[in-house]
DNA sequence: TAGATTGTTAATCGATTAACAATC
DNA sequence: TAGATTGTTAATCGATTAACAATC
């Protein structure tokens, strides 16, 4: 017998990527008592083309019913168990600058099972200091709380010439990703995931769409 | 005489979205006082190939010189202008939450030519309360103040839920572009940029690759 | 049953990489 | 000059889309 590929595989990152967008969707339509939504009506609602969708869902272990499409409630199910969104994933805001302390009290992470456990700074001002629940603790204890709590995830928001020491502080306390909140490009081995999360290279491409909008021709 | 195409011609998503990290370089290594630099050194700090570096370079106004590469601050100059870094772009933050908040006190904006104007929100409990150096403005007031401020981007940082109601108000009071903090799929019109910040998307990313990571066969 | 919709194969499109002539 | 490095063309690779047989 087999084994089913679709959670053994790696999916490929151009799909990664639409999956939470599907979740969000099979979650409000669920929420809403729609229980059957069809490839058509997905992509018309995320612009994508129902071959997209269809293609994208056929790398989770999961199957729609023909003439009735996919339940929403088993892809909400399926989708936030391949993409880990079903168990909290534990992880540390690195800085405690206005960027840190904001990402540290955002709710929305929680809810979102991106569970906050400790906020870290090197400057003897602000460590030991309140923010929100936190205290501030020292960067010399990320290894033992890394360890001790199994963080997952280390959130980089420092100043640009200090991401790539805190990457490589993370890396060595244990952490298995890196949510890169700056403008530094970070180098990591293997067997870390990195992700940058381009706020600022976000709104330089908006910057760009709308200096070209300007003269259409 | 024909006109550059390099200004005029839209740069492929692909290639907008690694300019502001040869931007990034580009400064730094100026700023270190190193004055060259070829494809080859700029593909490894940024983990590509030479000949994706020479690509998208091939697609901004500017000439590298064979035997010596490209100038840095040459480079820095052009990307620059190329992606509207040379400028301020004017911004405004629609939601007074704990992320709306970080966004609007965070300096790194402003230093990078995003300035934050005004800050805004529905709710009659924080409008009129200070958020750093802004006092939150009530959402009515919005078309007055991108009329007059001349406001480019506005920074969705609402509830979900409210995300493309805010949109939409943000769209019909001239707002040119869309920076999307919400996990909420936005629509706008064609003459709207629209980028999502996928911050929690980001956070899915990273746990489906440490899980993935976890098992490598 | 007839028709709607999936899952999958094949075709197209676009992005990345390789190769190399031009050139400083 | 000789050799390093660009700029560009051609080849490859991967992602998206189209098409359609299977099926509920």
């Amino acid at each position: 017998m087999e084994t089913k590929p679709n959670n053994v595989t790696k999916i490929p990152g151009s799909v990664i990527r639409r999956l939470p967008k599907y979740l969000v969707q099979a979650k409000r339509l669920r929420q809403e008592g729609i229980e059957w939504v069809s490839s058509d009506v997905l992509a018309d609602t995320l612009a994508l083309t129902p071959s997209t969708v269809r293609q994208d869902i056929s790398h989770i272990d999961f199957h729609g019913i023909s003439k009735r499409g996919y339940s929403t409630a088993g892809l909400e199910t399926v989708l936030a168990r391949t993409l880990g969104a079903d168990q909290e994933s534990v992880c540390v805001v690195i800085g405690a600058g206005n960027l840190g302390r904001a990402l540290a009290i955002h709710e929305e992470f929680a809810r979102q099972g991106f569970r906050i456990c400790e906020v870290f700074d090197n400057n003897p001002a602000v460590i030991g200091k309140k923010v929100g629940r936190f205290m501030v603790q020292d960067m010399s204890e990320l290894p033992n709380i890394v360890g001790r709590l199994k963080v997952m995830i280390g959130i980089v928001a420092v100043p640009h010439d200090a991401a790539q020491a805190v990457a490589d502080r993370l890396v060595m306390a244990g952490v298995r990703g890196l949510l890169n909140m700056t403008t530094a490009h970070i180098t990591v081995p293997e067997r870390v995931a990195l992700v940058d999360a381009r706020i600022i290279a976000s709104l330089r491409e908006l910057a760009y769409a709308v200096k070209v909008n300007e003269r259409p021709s």
